[in-house]
DNA sequence: TCCTTAATGATAATGATTCTCATTATCATT
DNA sequence: AATGATAATGAGAATCATTATCATTAAGGA
């Protein structure tokens, strides 16, 4: 029954309604989180934080949202080959688009957006040309580099 | 007991004998397999297809060695958000590098290759850069679109 | 052939994610 | 503000890919 519920930006709200669906309370919850961090985060951490702002949301609708949420385009999900999923918003005020180092080792991750204006003009060509030959409508892309870190690569 | 593993390319046994791994039954057949196709394969299909080889195989030995084969960079490991991992073989006369189309409808999965030349140039400068920023020693890369595939988005 | 020990197979355990279904809450309409 | 259609929920069971355990086997150098 509690909730602490913050209002929201507007845009994710509607968003939502444009496609006929409701604004419940775990839905709230959720996107209250992932706005306020800049973080991959799981689904367990986004339902133990989801818990102090509305303490009834149970576990089946953190998955049925994210789900959701990425479908809609608004959520990007990870598999940084961990055995779980990683997500955070899309688009806001914390987020900027950017891609990912991986380390193999120990799994940490670096999130990098820097000298991003060449790679823009190399992946609208890229898109329009696979568009094109395949069909595709390309809605999103990922680029991971995968490897070893500074302390990972020493102790080898 | 029985084996119809076949001779493999000298150098991948190069490659792990190096690392002081045997070359065990379970390997050759998991590595007859990846070779023989340009498919990602699941871990379950590998398996079927391994104990055609050598009956005698276990499913675990398959996780296992797909592990091995990963992390010293014989295999590549993938997660097209179904819900378990694929594999094929880093390199080799059926492997070419390539990327990935994927349709977040129908989870259809296109391969791509051509016109990889520019994005090589765009590769090197951006993981030289990374490198030296982040201290990453980056081994391999990802990149893959995400969108939907013709009849996915004629459906929609 | 012998010996060391890496690797295996069988199977139990794990754990993230999904499913089911009765109940509840959202929100357009009144 | 009350109503009603139904989208969404919570609880918990079910699923299923992947991992861990451990006694046994076999690779390969001596």
């Amino acid at each position: 029954m509690a909730s602490k519920v913050k209002s929201d930006s507007k845009w994710i709200y509607r968003h939502l309604q444009d496609r006929g669906c409701r604004i419940t309370k775990p839905r709230q919850a959720i996107l209250n989180i992932l706005q306020e961090t800049r973080k991959h985060l799981t689904a367990q951490t986004i339902y133990f934080a989801a818990q102090s702002i509305y303490p009834d949301v149970g576990l089946a609708s953190i998955y049925r949202n994210l789900e959701l949420f990425t479908d809609i385009g608004l959520v990007l999900k990870y598999d940084f080959g961990e055995n779980q999923a990683r997500y955070e918003l899309a688009q806001g005020p914390q987020s900027v688009h950017h891609h990912h180092l991986i380390c193999k080792n120990c799994n940490k991750i670096v999130d990098y957006s820097e000298a991003i204006d060449d790679e823009k003009e190399f992946l609208r060509r890229r898109e329009k040309n696979l568009s094109r030959k395949y069909g595709f409508k390309i809605e999103s892309h990922f680029i991971d580099f995968v490897g070893l870190c500074e302390k990972c690569s020493k102790r080898r």
